[in-house]
DNA sequence: AGTCGGGATTTGATCGTTCAAATAGAATCC
DNA sequence: GGATTCTATTTGAACGATCAAATCCCGACT
């Protein structure tokens, strides 16, 4: 390769990485013979000299787990993939049962230098495998608060996520435009952190007394059944509410289920925008994936480039973002026979 | 890491990949010197020098195009990356929009030696990135028979699929077991390789006349109203079926939501058990996606071990395996309020 | 005793790249 | 004119593992 370009193997190096070192004519030589003998360098030997895997690993989750909304990492590791593939870095997967499981995969892909950096999801209250990469200072970044963690800001710990009050706001404003007026809200029982948040949302916008709220407000396991028995016993009630908004897509096709044996047309909205929520035909709220790929991307190397920054601190700038949800509205789908949706 | 066992590199090296090859006694003393140093061999220096990258690649692709039964891909992808790992192999993630897209993908993947073999999934009518991959030599297995393919018996061609017409005997048997004698079918429009072959199945259970059969059998888009409504036309018909079986989980749901909302408890069978099955509460034909990922591997390399197997012909074996699905029975849930499932 | 055989271990070379330092060449300065 | 500076390019070494060949060691055989 080299030879057929006449200049040394440093100079090729230089055309590849920092091509403004190189003088112009010789450039177009050496880019003239890449062409030619259809030239790639070997990503291995790259790595071992640089120390760097340009790789960043992500756990998969089981299935299992997720239900309904399983489709939300899915796009987000579809949008990281090619968000990730833009800055030359590539994604390696792992699975593990168990957090201690986890962890130790972890050690492993780093110690290895399989990856530079994990990216990290579902994460819980009081996350071990944080504390653990934490305290490892192995660069990491999450898709989801450090619910449970008492200081938000640390900024040896990045992370991401979406403002689900936020999107439980524009959801219940959206139904109120409608014409609804007395909008409940099914979500999960109290000690969960995003469950929580997303029933703020509709508390700060549903503009109900203290009393009225209490009684459109139920929390049920993340299950259809569940949501449409509760949403059953609130229209079977003297006073039915007019609309529903739900913390997840399980929990609207739930409610939407209850209306459907009702005939009736009252709007549902969802969280997640699962292909549940695409192919029944109700609205929903959905989380900006390919913007948070690509601030978690940001988040790890900077505004731009393809090197993980190891030290949060020399990112300049805050180590964490919440960004703001879309509302994916859908026609009501008055009657089955007329529905039809995009696809 | 050598000094500390008092042995030359070569015979860490050994210890790590030929274990038989060193005396006990030392292979412990070498052990314990990698216990002790949390000793680890750096993964690029071993793929630069052996030219194999211990790693597979495998497209991800757009959520958009899956629908509801994208979580087939996702499980299909856990099960792969646990399986691999257990032959010490990684899973590389790519992504790219359009076919020449992904053949440039995987030329590049290849010739920076990032991955030795693809697995390619959402094989395609006459795919063309299968053709490139068989014409450039390059291993690779697929999850889905080669549709269109006028020898699905050569050997260069390794693939794995799922028995789709035994899946929907299966599925309408157990509906007739249920006591239904009249069993519809609702799948997609005949140029489908899949929605044909499951339709098949269908025919040799439903044991119907040519004629009924043709009334009782409907193919509409992948899509949950279509699927409704053609539901809702044979059930407002003369003769209306007593069950259905479906090619798809979004077709059973269209199916289902008609029932509903004619309060009827008709069993509904779905195909690929995706979560929406599961919440929604009827039974579907699940693929054995675990025993899909372990042939997939096996078929690249061999039924233990974790090198790639470059000509497929040194397999001994075929090169090729058909599975049976599994039917996961759900309970009729007559009524949402005594519905309950698993989770 | 010397030689042979064979298992266990070591040595030297190599994979393909980038780093760091050296060199060559041209332009600038005093 | 020679020293100085700067740019463009080359050279030697190193990254950390495995391959292939060489060496060592020990018991068996002649």
């Amino acid at each position: 390769m080299a030879r057929e370009a006449r200049v040394s193997r440093q100079t090729v190096s230089n055309v590849l990485n920092q091509p403004d070192l190189v003088r112009p004519e010789t450039r177009r030589r050496v880019e003239g013979a890449i062409e030619r003998l259809r030239y790639r360098p070997h990503a291995s030997a790259r790595r071992l000299r640089t120390r760097r895997s340009a790789t960043i690993g992500i756990r998969l989750d089981p299935v299992s787990a997720n239900g309904i909304s399983g489709s939300v990492l899915d796009g987000f590791l579809h949008a990281l993939t090619e968000r990730a593939a833009e800055r030359g870095i590539r994604i390696l997967l792992y699975a593990a049962n168990g957090l201690d499981a986890e962890i130790a995969e972890c050690r492993r892909l780093i110690d290895e230098s399989e990856v530079d950096a994990f990216v990290v999801t579902s994460t819980t209250y009081g996350d071990r495998r944080i504390a653990w990469l934490v305290e490892q200072r192995i660069p990491f970044v999450s898709f989801g608060r450090p619910w449970g963690v008492t200081d938000l800001g640390d900024p040896r710990y990045r992370w991401v996520d979406v403002d689900g009050a936020s999107g439980l706001r524009m959801a219940t404003e959206h139904v109120k435009a409608l014409g609804a007026r007395e909008v409940a809200f099914i979500g999960w029982p109290s000690p969960s952190g995003i469950g929580e948040e997303r029933r703020q949302g509709w508390i700060e916008a549903c503009g109900l007394d203290p009393e009225r709220m209490a009684e459109l407000s139920v929390g049920v396991g993340d299950d259809v059944h569940e949501a449409a028995q509760a949403a059953s016993e609130l229209l079977d009630s003297p006073r039915p509410p007019d609309a529903f908004v739900c913390a997840s897509d399980s929990l609207a096709l739930g409610a939407r289920m209850a209306l459907v044996e009702r005939g009736l047309e009252t709007p549902v909205v969802g969280f997640d925008d699962t292909p549940v929520a695409a192919a029944v035909g109700f609205s929903s709220v959905s989380q900006p994936l390919p913007g948070v790929a690509d601030v978690a991307l940001e988040l790890l190397m900077g505004p731009e480039g393809g090197v993980v920054v190891d030290d949060p601190s020399r990112l300049l700038g805050p180590t964490h973002r919440l960004l703001q949800p879309e509302l994916m509205i859908r026609g009501a789908v008055p009657r089955l026979e007329e529905g039809r949706n995009e696809r």
